[in-house]
DNA sequence: CCGGGAACCTGATATATATCATATTCTTGC
DNA sequence: GCAAGAATATGATATATATCAGGTTCCCGG
């Protein structure tokens, strides 16, 4: 369970590679893993962190409450991700709340160790820098979408990130199980919009259900649509 | 016309303050003073960016054309604003396009300079993270407004934001004129809506003309528009 | 295996916003 | 100071999407 971060491969995937052995241990040493069952949430909006959340297993949605009472969710997290270093970094509390997708695992790791890394360690800084600048660059890509691209098109898009980024079954459904109403708040739209347009989508033959899950038969369509076709 | 940076005002209000006595001599040294005119561009989308942007004065649109032919500005930028950095530290072609609102006083700051202090200089580096920590959260402030907000509430909030970033002159008109097109692309909406519901709010007495001035008459109804009132 | 609650689905209708068309007003170069 | 083009304004209409209301199906705990 406890397994030290100097041998974690799930470090590969993250700045934490870029830390020094002495820096892996101190992490090792201080960190403590939680298990996080699904729709639990792991912090809030508006939460002081005391620390960072490194992902080992399972999914998050980092999302924020929107005056109109409605979740935007504005980012997924999946393994391998680090949640709230934004927080930590700029010193301010949580803007997001992250909840469980699905059964996750997240080492805590207290922000005194990240943030000595950060001050000693220019490597490691320049690492948590270019992931920021990446992210950064996603969420202005998001308002763009956001903004210029239908519902219609979001929708399809939504499909063919989760395709992209989590893989399909051998039967051709997504792995992961997001419900309606989560794609809705995705996307940014009221749930019965986005179920209708699954259904049209299912009736032109792109997309297929079986139960709760459900898979991309037209990949091409569905990105032609994207693209303003 | 070409100043020294140590002796540079401007740097004081970004991340060049972190950079020591030499570091600063050193960019002094190889960068270049530059005028922009307004409507002219600084860099576009897709270029490969050999640096990066000190804005000395005026104020430049970063905005990304979509796919559906229209731009949709996602940042306003502002004297002492660092543009370009984003991509030289990920070392990506330009996301967004820099055009000037008006006209502009910049320096170029060649990238190797940059990366250079970026790998050596612990405290520079983590104050560029700290920066780019306070840009992806507004960004994913702004997605949530997008997403959940009306175009009305928008543009409200656009106002504000213009009044508390650019000030206003002695007879309460805002500082910095930006088109009603600009206005309807930083929001995210068509010009002709954009003008629609300036009209509105100068009929219902939140704002004010004089020629192409606009000057805010009721910041409390604006607000309260913002909040959902 | 059954009952009940949550998730999903669909229809009718309301509403916000985009689009198209045209008029008016500014502004700028000559 | 005027002509011409750009920016602003406004009306009519189309369309996408939200909202409300009532279903059906799924799935889990007992």
């Amino acid at each position: 369970m406890s397994s030290r971060c100097e041998q974690c491969i799930i470090r590969k995937f993250n700045s934490l590679r870029a830390m020094s052995k002495e820096e892996l241990k101190k992490v090792s040493d201080t960190k403590s893993t939680k298990v996080i069952k699904k729709g639990e949430s792991i912090f809030e909006e508006g939460d002081k962190l005391g620390g960072v959340y490194c992902v080992r297993d399972g999914v998050s949605k980092l999302s924020k409450l929107s005056s109109n009472g409605k979740d935007q969710i504005v980012k997924l997290a999946a393994k391998g991700e680090v949640l709230g270093q934004r927080s930590v970094i700029a010193e301010e509390t949580a803007n997001l709340s992250a909840v469980a997708v699905n059964d996750m695992e997240v080492c805590f790791i207290p922000k005194e160790v990240i943030i000595n890394s950060l001050h000693k360690n220019p490597d490691f800084t320049f690492e948590v820098l270019r992931h920021m600048a990446h992210d950064l660059r996603e969420a202005d890509d998001v308002i763009v979408n956001m903004s210029q691209k239908t519902v219609k098109q979001r929708i399809a898009e939504a499909f063919l990130y989760l395709k992209k980024n989590y893989g399909e079954d051998e039967e051709g459904f997504l792995l992961l199980k997001l419900s309606r109403e989560d794609i809705a708040n995705v996307v940014g739209t009221a749930t019965e919009s986005c179920i209708r347009i699954i259904s049209e989508f299912k009736k032109n033959g792109y997309l297929k259900t079986k139960g709760k899950k459900i898979g991309i038969t037209d990949h091409k369509k569905l990105q032609d649509l994207v693209d303003g076709f």
